[in-house]
DNA sequence: TTTTATTGACCGACTGGTCGGTCAATAGGA
DNA sequence: TCCTATTGACCGACCAGTCGGTCAATAAAA
């Protein structure tokens, strides 16, 4: 139990660490021996725990994509309201705790170009292919609710909004990693009202 | 003048050959050997029109974008009709050009990573910053455009759209990107339909 | 309780392969 | 012949991964 606990520690310190030093520098520019050093340990002991340091960044992926959907979840479980209102309070809650952890966004953009090239390409390519659709799923479901309650137009493709909206939201934060003087949370907001304007059923007028 | 020309034929002759081998490889898995082999060249020769390996790429990311550039421009001044019209053949117009060359999508991906780290970092996140800024407001001053003649409503916020709208754009290639099954044409369509009917002024009903 | 034996986590000096960049040699054109 | 462009063999900095040794903690024996 103690052994036990100790070893999953020193694992998941060791990520951490690797997660900071992989987002300052990026994965090739990170030495293990740097890891080594942020984590307090030595380099062989990095070993002890991975086998090679494209496994080590894939755990990394992995610790990232649950945190990430941890947070998301807890979000969406805290959401109440009409479907527009959780709709939107799952945009704030997403962009913010996303903005909280900016620094950490050049994480997702090393993750993407793994998932483009180098040898773990089919690794990465299938985790983001799932981790995509199961975010698109969450919302369509969302949508759809809206739909079955009459609150959005029936005409509405809830797969293709949802589609859009992730895809949004993952890009509004890239604008603003590039841009400092651009606020993703203000922009997805008013972008929200019109969309959501575009969603809602109106008093048909013919 | 013959002179010249040849020297910007091979630059460019190097420049297309080393985007389609980064593009395979990813920059870092790249060796400058196999962009002499793939442009039937010398390794030597590279380094008579390009410093560094670092500038060359910085140079392929250059072409890139004005490659794209001219295609979104290209498009545009091609659009006519009411503004909805004109967006609905942006969003095909955009979309079609990048799915016809999606085998090169693996470039952006390389060029974000190194807007996140790598020594390049500054170069390319400015000029991301400047490209995405750009391109806003091409797209903002078109819904602007829409606003004015009273096709769209007025109190729609053209900027956040626009953001939004060139962020879906590029998310929905990089979902088709890790998903073969998922077509990013269609779910676009569908979407702007939505997003259309939101921004278009009604009847008002009160 | 004290002493001895055993374990395995931890370490970092070292190695061997890799690859960006150089430059002396060569080819080709004027 | 002279000058420019091209080439690829060569160099050495760099770094992931290895491995023999250390030592603190625990167990076993006295």
């Amino acid at each position: 139990m103690e052994y036990k606990a100790g070893k999953q520690n020193k694992k998941s310190l060791i990520i951490e660490a690797a997660a900071r030093v992989f987002a300052n520098r990026g994965y090739n520019s990170t030495l293990i021996a740097e890891i080594a050093t942020e984590a307090g340990i030595g380099k062989g002991t990095i070993y002890e725990y991975f086998p090679s340091k494209e496994d080590l960044f894939f755990a990394v992926f992995e610790w990232y994509v649950q945190m990430t959907e941890t947070q998301a979840s807890v979000s969406i479980s805290a959401l109440g309201g009409s479907a527009s209102e959780r709709l939107m309070a799952l945009n704030d809650a997403l962009l913010r705790s996303w903005l909280e952890m900016l620094d950490m966004y050049s994480l997702v953009m090393e993750f993407w170009s793994a998932s483009a090239s180098s040898k773990m390409r089919q690794r990465f390519k299938q985790a983001f292919k799932v981790g995509y659709r199961d975010f698109r799923l969450i919302v369509s479901a969302l949508i759809r609710d809206g739909i079955e309650t009459g609150e959005f137009r029936p005409d509405v493709d809830a797969e293709s909004v949802a589609a859009a909206l992730v895809g949004t939201w993952d890009a509004l934060l890239l604008q603003a990693w590039f841009d400092e003087g651009f606020d993703p949370l203000t922009t997805a907001r008013r972008f929200m009202a019109v969309l959501m304007s575009g969603l809602i059923s109106k008093p048909q007028v013919v």
